[in-house]
RNA sequence: GGUCCCGUGGUCUAGUGGUUAUGACAUCUCGUUUACACCGAGAAGAUCGCAGGUUCGAUCCCUGUCGGGACCACCA
């Protein structure tokens, strides 16, 4: 009897410590095998890992276990991604502190020591059990020296070669964590508001009303628009309007963008409300009124408001302009408003000095460079396109945040003068550390720069920083790396940025293929998230039936297509694990000590069956090599289940118990040769199991310490076929065809007739078909345990 | 509003210009046969979202439409 429950936790964990002790995922710098190289993401250190990692991981991890076995030199680095704010937001959340409040040296101190000690070593153990192949060993994390040092030479070759600026300019802020904040860290989120028509004197005399959801902002006021079409303002348009409360006047404009069915048609432009009062700025050449400090407070331009917040000043404009009877009406509104993700503050626009990417002049070239990746699968690279053709703004690279890779920027104190710092200074801290030379006009003292870069500065450079952990001599072998596996939505940020800063580095792209995953969607299709509560942990999975069941789920959707969780996959993916158990224990129940010989001459049976099997490794290894790995394992497992237990298992147990000599050396040597294709097939999907069958019974023959660096099976058993098509499965594989027909229908049969599968029979077949099932006759005797095959005229079982 | 993806038995899903349209789970029947009952054999169950078109032939290609999802933009 089998074993009820597999131990499968012990077997994982003998397995991951034997890969770790033998280096079995060690990357070689001398091997002169050609090098595969892959762009891990590195995940954000957020808490645990969640399943969508666990999946995606899964997935990349099939690809490099494949390539591997096909004997590439493996460059599996990984780094975790702890330097954004994320981790900030983790840190306060952890430690109930508040980075502004601690102080910016306290505060990274914290950080890091937090990170080393407790966060990352736990975090980085969710990756090592779901059975990732990487090298541990290249390791980086984006707060790092090397990583510092990397990103801090990309800034300052970008800024000598005229890429950089930077520029007092409208920004997105966040007046609660007083940092800028970029689109992805907005959310929209849906509140009651207050839409104020307010009545304007203007130079015609007449009032002109405008409706504004941001009344406390008059004092930033530089013009009103109207759309000049509209027949109700074309009179107004050039006039002057009056503004209450503060009396200053603006211009009547102008404006195709607005909009003549919402609210009173009348906009009244103020300095910032949202981005479409940056565009108007910047394309009327209008200049803007500062009236917000960065805490969110008014200044001393809002007159009587100054030192309010937006929600208080609201409040009291609108009684004021209530006493001055210049409100029309006001109507309660939901509207949606930009928040910060983070922290739920709606977000201000406020002119702050920022340092930037200049890159709009280059769309062109980054549709050509994206044109020349390979994009598995290929529709992905629209989402790329489209992006790029959208792009309204450089690249905005500075944020006012206490933790990240300072900006290596010093200003002269006398002259302004932005010094650098020299490339064996790296990493600096401005703030710390000091030029090595005066400035130019002769002052030696220096500001340094408070900022720090966006995260996407550094981790647009994973290429440079993994290539530059290893010697010398391999920079320009590891660069174009060989696959970016990454998940479809940060198309738009980490590959798009990591194309863009390679070929501003390189001239080209960081690397040759893109393979795109999906999300994991809960069982209803619904995206997981921790409020709808419908959150799933691969931790518990992974406990309750081991890593290679989940990873089995993992190969199961279709590339780049969202997949819904479903733990029956799971339960599937154990079952199959179980089978693969027991299919390898009967096969040396009987081989025992069998040594692996190819007979002269191969029973028809076993014959057929290694076409079959051939054809199974050729599809199998054309589905990997284009990242279809959830083809390929569909193939192979197929090929195990159907195919090898339930057809071919029992159709040579006949010939196993009670064959002759040679009858015998051709199903041994058929079954040893097929589980071992069938092992190394799956071995990329369920890397534990097939290590634990391989190393129980094969390792004594096989020269490879093991599976995982064994070579992946080649489609020659019987004879190499360049392309599998019907054609050559029907002139290679009939007598197996007819065989597999057959016995189908003489189970109906015995089903039929409520008998046992091993009944006696007598059965009568057609004499064409017996004709070509003579030499496989005897195989068809035993597995249906006939007593006779007759040939007849019809189709016959009989008790 | 723009772009992309998806819509296949009760559920989840594979796939294809001509197939008896795949598999898993669930359902029903039978079977304990020297790997496995976490099993085996079999049955039932799908007008391949809907409407047009192209074609000798469409589930597959095209157009429209409805439904689901994602990304982006907008919301004075």
């Amino acid at each position: 009897m089998a074993k009820k429950n597999i131990d499968f936790k012990k077997i994982e964990e003998k397995w991951r410590k034997f890969w770790e002790k033998e280096e079995i995922y060690k990357f070689n710098p001398k091997s002169k095998k050609p090098i595969y190289s892959i762009d891990t993401p590195p995940p954000t250190v957020s808490g645990r890992m969640h399943i969508g990692h666990a999946f995606s991981y899964s997935q990349e991890d099939f690809i490099a276990r494949f390539r591997r076995m096909k004997g590439f030199n493996i460059f599996y680095p990984f780094g975790t991604d702890d330097n954004g704010l994320a981790t900030i937001r983790l840190i306060e959340r952890e430690k109930k502190v508040k980075a502004f409040d601690l102080g910016r040296e306290k505060f990274i101190k914290l950080v890091l020591e937090t990170l080393k000690k407790e966060l990352r070593p736990e975090y980085i153990a969710d990756w090592k059990n779901i059975g990732m192949s990487c090298d541990w060993n290249i390791f980086y994390t984006t707060i790092d020296k090397h990583c510092q040092k990397i990103t801090q030479r990309s800034f300052i070759d970008l800024y000598k070669s005229g890429r950089e600026y930077r520029k007092k300019t409208p920004f997105m802020w966040c007046p609660e964590c007083q940092t800028s904040i970029a689109q992805v860290e907005m959310r929209d989120k849906n509140m009651k508001s207050n839409f104020v028509y307010i009545k304007l004197d203007t130079s015609l005399g007449k009032s002109i009303t405008i409706a504004t959801t941001r009344p406390e902002l008059m004092p930033a006021c530089v013009a009103v628009h109207v759309n000049p079409s509209d027949k109700r303002y074309k009179k107004f348009i050039g006039q002057k309007a009056k503004l209450p409360l503060f009396n200053h006047e603006v211009e009547i404009c102008a404006n195709e963008d607005v909009d003549i069915e919402f609210g009173s048609g009348a906009v009244y432009h103020c300095t910032f409300g949202d981005m479409d009062d940056v565009e108007w700025i910047n394309k009327m050449k209008i200049e803007p009124i500062e009236v917000m400090n960065k805490d969110g407070t008014f200044n001393e331009k809002a007159g009587k408001y100054k030192g309010m917040k937006s929600e208080k000043a609201r409040e009291e404009i609108i009684n004021d302009l209530k006493k001055l009877g210049v409100i029309e009406k006001i109507e309660p509104i939901e509207h949606v408003v930009n928040v910060h993700e983070r922290c739920d503050t709606p977000i201000e626009i406020l002119m702050t000095e920022q340092w930037f990417i200049k890159y709009l002049d280059l769309k062109k070239q980054m549709l050509v460079w994206g044109n020349k990746l390979e994009w598995y699968p290929e529709y992905m690279k629209v989402r790329y396109n489209n992006w790029i053709k959208g792009l309204k703004y450089d690249w905005s690279i500075s944020r006012q945040r206490y933790f990240g890779v300072p900006i290596p920027v010093w200003y002269c104190k006398k002259c302004g003068e932005i010094v650098l710092p020299e490339e064996s200074q790296l990493p600096v801290d401005p703030l710390k550390d000091k030029p090595k030379k005066k400035c130019k006009c002769g002052s030696d003292e220096f500001e340094g720069e408070k900022d720090v870069l966006d995260t996407w500065a550094t981790s647009s450079l994973t290429p440079d920083i993994v290539r530059e952990l290893m010697p010398k001599n391999l920079k320009a072998k590891l660069y174009p790396m060989s696959l970016r596996p990454q998940a479809h939505d940060i198309i738009t940020f980490w590959l798009f940025n990591t194309v863009v800063k390679g070929n501003l580095h390189h001239n080209k792209n960081p690397f040759k293929d893109v393979m795109i995953s999906g999300f994991v969607l809960d069982s209803k299709g619904k995206k997981m998230s921790k409020s709808k509560g419908n959150v799933i942990a691969p931790q518990e999975i992974v406990s309750e039936y081991g890593a290679d069941a989940l990873r089995f789920a993992a190969a199961g959707g279709k590339l780049g297509e969202d997949i819904s969780y479903q733990e029956k996959d799971v339960v599937t993916g154990k079952k199959f694990i179980t089978k693969l158990i027991n299919a390898s224990k009967f096969v040396f129940m009987n081989l025992k000590d069998y040594k692996p010989k190819k007979p002269k001459k191969l029973e028809k049976l076993d014959e057929g069956f290694l076409i079959e099997l051939d054809r199974t490794i050729y599809l199998a290894t054309s589905y990997f090599e284009d990242y279809e790995y959830s083809r390929a394992k569909f193939n192979a497992e197929n090929f195990f289940w159907k195919f090898f237990c339930d057809f071919y298992l029992e159709a040579v147990k006949g010939r196993v118990y009670n064959g002759t000599k040679r009858e015998k050396e051709s199903a041994f040597y058929t079954l040893y040769t097929s589980l071992l294709a069938i092992l190394k097939m799956m071995a990329p999907f369920t890397p534990f199991i097939t290590e634990e069958i391989y190393q129980n019974y094969y390792k004594k023959n096989e020269k490879d310490k093991s599976i995982h660096i064994s070579a992946w099976p080649k489609q020659d058993f019987v004879k190499k076929i360049e392309k599998w098509d019907d054609k050559n499965i029907k002139s290679h594989a009939n007598e197996l065809t007819l065989f597999v027909t057959l016995l189908t229908q003489i189970r109906a049969e015995k089903t039929k007739a409520k008998k046992p599968m091993n009944a006696e029979c007598i059965l009568t077949i057609n004499k064409i078909n017996y004709e070509d099932l003579k030499e496989v006759l005897e195989d068809l005797k035993n597995v249906t345990n006939a007593k006779e095959i007759k040939s007849g005229k019809q189709f016959k079982v009989e008790f």
